[in-house]
DNA sequence: AAGACTTCCAACCGCCTATCG
DNA sequence: CCGATAGGCGGTTGGAAGTCT
């Protein structure tokens, strides 16, 4: 499933992430938010690249995300916003708390899709007898969309999950105890980036200072090392990670 | 049992947009 | 205005796992 590991040119690391990769960007962007996804995996001890973090902690690592078993509602929601604003999966994400784009995404090309043509080529023949009042239907559905980006967009903003500046805010007012990780204080390679000497938007980050409280959300990690997302109410990433490891 | 084929999904890639100096 | 940089999005791919023959 997952893709082999392999590094690129620049020696940054492509594929599959690792348990350990996942502990350090969880508890750096737990404590320390997105400030700068391309900057962040330097700070955080990660030879990867800003996009592939960020892609790994939007879909996998954030609090409260929803892993797999579709409600049948969701899947509802998904089929009908689907069939109005087209492939706009982060619109679609937006309406479905949990879920990321990319999740909705594959669930839509591996099931929804084939049920939508299915249900698509059944209702054809009414389809055409109400042909002739296309025209108007065209143009409802035209005022829906724009309705529908605007709503979306509005949720969007709203969201915790969905912007960068809201999950540094969120984050910083949950509790911290990365030290709990793997039942381990956690060894980094890198043991400082820079002489601490100020804020945190000025200060690099101190991987040693894991063991020190603050206010952010803390990835915990139970006996056998798997992720506990204290949020999540259908699939934790820890049960995601032990389906892995 | 084993090879072929299919399904599923994590992750990458390239493009677009927004922001900043 | 323009170029550089960063974030975000949607399309696509690689490959493990499952199923079929």
């Amino acid at each position: 499933m997952a893709r082999t590991r392999c590094y690129d040119k620049s020696g940054l690391k492509k594929g599959t992430w690792t348990p350990d990769e996942d502990r350090k960007l969880a508890a750096y962007v737990s404590k320390y938010g997105c400030w700068n996804w391309r900057q962040l995996p330097k700070f955080a001890g990660l030879a990867r690249c800003g996009k592939s973090c960020r892609l790994r902690w939007l879909n996998y690592l954030q609090p409260n995300i929803k892993r797999g078993n579709y409600t049948k509602e969701e899947d509802e929601i998904i089929m009908k916003l689907h069939a109005e604003i087209g492939n706009k999966w982060s619109v679609i994400a937006a309406h479905l708390p949990g879920r990321s784009d990319n999740d909705i995404k594959n669930h839509w090309h591996t099931s929804l899709k084939k049920r939508s043509t299915r249900e698509y080529s059944t209702s054809t023949d009414s389809i055409k007898r109400s042909s002739n009042n296309s025209y108007q239907a065209n143009s409802q559905k035209k005022r829906r969309e724009n309705e529908t980006q605007l709503n979306a967009n509005e949720s969007f903003q709203l969201s915790p999950m969905q912007s960068c500046s809201t999950e540094v805010s969120s984050c910083a007012t949950i509790d911290q105890n990365v030290e709990n990780i793997h039942g381990e204080r956690e060894v980094f390679q890198e043991e400082i980036f820079e002489v601490s000497s100020g804020s945190f938007w000025t200060e690099p980050f101190l991987v040693d200072s894991f063991n020190t409280a603050s206010d952010c959300f803390v990835p915990s990690f139970d006996d056998h090392g798997v992720f506990v997302s204290p949020f999540s109410p259908v699939m934790s990433y820890g049960e995601l990670l032990c389906s892995y490891y």
